[in-house]
DNA sequence: GTCGGTGCAAAAGCTTTGCAAACCG
DNA sequence: CGGTTTGCAAAGCTTTTGCACCGAC
């Protein structure tokens, strides 16, 4: 897990300006963990007294992955997550049945992504990827 | 290729009524082939004479989706797309350059599906998934 | 002090909902 | 005819934009 420091350095470093939205928005993506919406993103800050603008954290969000700190993710039903770009790139398996996220590595993608490439010349980014289905739990009690 | 006959005939087998716009709807779906948003959609029919109320739209995709004859699937950027389930099931490679789309089959996918059905005793359900990356063409040319 | 970020308000998309009228079977 | 589907209008939701003010460095 990165800590909010090392990251603020890296972003001053490249000359990025640190604001205090900028810091409570990392700081809610690095303590939630995991994929975050928008919505949950204002709902966590507010809950700590720090409100801020609905387009700030569409700005801050934007910002932050044009500087490849968080990964942008289309969860499909979810809506668009934002998640703390960090580690060896790895994936989701999301359940239609109760909605729990179970992180895949992301060795289960990589003979894919090698026979997409021999294939068709294609360059998969693959990054984050959300698989739908059902989960072992769910899959016994329909 | 299924023809809308048949589809046609098979809806109303299973007691579905048939109406003008449900008609219309399918036939763009089948004349356009490939991945259709509401908007494409409507705009043909409306290039044809044919000119259908936007929630139209909407709830006939939506029932044509519960009658398992269309797919709907989140082509990210694109939007949501909607296409007609036929032939056995195949996925999609989107070019982030040129937005070219490349069909590959249900094959490339299986190993995968085996893997997470065995390590977690989750079962995917990866119908129509759309993989991002860059294809050969534009690769070559950045 | 200067440049860039923030907040507010408002707009733009896209999708959904409510209800009367039209239509299918 | 009876029950569904359509069209219209309007609302909801998420995301974007414009502009004056504030803040970082």
């Amino acid at each position: 897990m990165m800590d909010a420091q090392h990251i603020i350095q890296d972003l001053q470093a490249a000359g990025e300006r640190i604001t205090l939205p900028r810091r409570a928005v990392l700081d809610a993506l690095l303590s939630l963990g995991g994929h975050q919406t928008t919505g949950s993103i204002q709902a966590h800050l507010a809950a700590q007294g720090v409100e801020l603008a609905e387009p700030t954290i569409y700005r801050v969000l934007q910002w932050l992955k044009d500087c490849a700190v968080v990964a942008q993710t289309d969860l499909g039903q979810s809506g668009i997550t934002y998640e703390i770009l960090s580690e060896p790139p790895h994936h989701h398996l999301v359940c239609l049945g109760c909605g729990h996220l179970i992180d895949i590595d992301d060795d289960y993608l990589q003979a894919l992504r090698e026979r997409l490439q021999a294939d068709f010349g294609f360059q998969p980014r693959i990054e984050h990827m959300a698989f739908f289905g059902v989960c072992a739990a769910c899959k016994s009690v329909p």
